[in-house]
DNA sequence: ATTAATCCTATCTATTTGATAGTATTAATT
DNA sequence: AATTAATACTATCAAATAGATAGGATTAAT
């Protein structure tokens, strides 16, 4: 499961991206009511993106957050690892959260090889999508 | 990710299915030290398999844990399931325990079809192992 | 009766999830 | 300079989940 921080993410990005004309920012207000997202909780989904690097912030009046690269060059699997940490099933398949398993010998793991596969398959998924192929609905 | 919990119920039950020669149970504490599973805990995962109908258990001198079906009957899914819950990354997508998202409109939903995919080839993977297959590595 | 196994109940700690409250800061507008 | 309206920041909080541990009850072979 993702969390539900991690769709709430999903869903803001895809707004702002639906949303920025060009002339001013998207608000934390706007993106909840459309979004149905709890406006505090949002803020702090809103900040993490903005120190990740997804996103830019103007404070004061006529404020906001707007992408900070084009919707095709944000890929989900980037925004699920910012929030959510490891996409993988186990740690020791993990591509960048790896860590190692305490309790199996790697070389003679029955289960890691399975995991690897199931890595492998989501990522063939996950990976072709942007926030731009998202909107694109 | 998938809990250490589920990690142990997979790796005893390959434990008990190589080890089950025909002639008597499988012990809690063998399984524990030859997998390096904390021995309480996993008088617990070893219960709740018993409960759902993987094991069969004896009690008493001699007692252990034994496969109530043939290996090969025993599906990766079907554990994950037990003792982890759902496999998708949505409960609005799983097959087995869907749940509706309250902050969507499931019919215009952005991300819902991605994660429908993940879970599709996920199950592809998953649905053809078992615990017979896990030991033949 | 003894021994050795599972069964059961209760408990515990740490972490994560999913938030909320309140104040500080910033900046556009008047 | 004052007002207004936005994000930024700090602190907290409650509930659930993860990951166990302890201790005694029950069962059954010998």
């Amino acid at each position: 499961m993702i969390s539900n921080k991690c769709k709430y993410a999903i869903k803001a990005l895809t707004y702002i991206a639906r949303n920025d004309d060009g002339t001013k920012a998207v608000m934390t207000a706007d993106i909840a009511l459309a979004q149905d997202i709890p406006r505090k909780f949002l803020e702090i989904i809103l900040r993490d993106l903005r120190n990740n690097r997804i996103l830019e912030s103007k404070r004061g009046k006529d404020g906001g957050f707007r992408l900070l690269r084009p919707a095709e060059d944000i890929s989900l699997t980037e925004i699920m690892r910012i929030i959510d940490g490891p996409i993988a099933m186990l740690p020791c398949v993990s591509l960048n959260y790896y860590r190692s398993c305490d309790d199996c010998n790697e070389a003679q793991c029955e289960v890691k090889s399975v995991f690897e596969q199931v890595r492998d398959r989501t990522l063939e998924v996950l990976n072709g999508k942007t926030i731009k192929s998202l909107i694109l609905n």
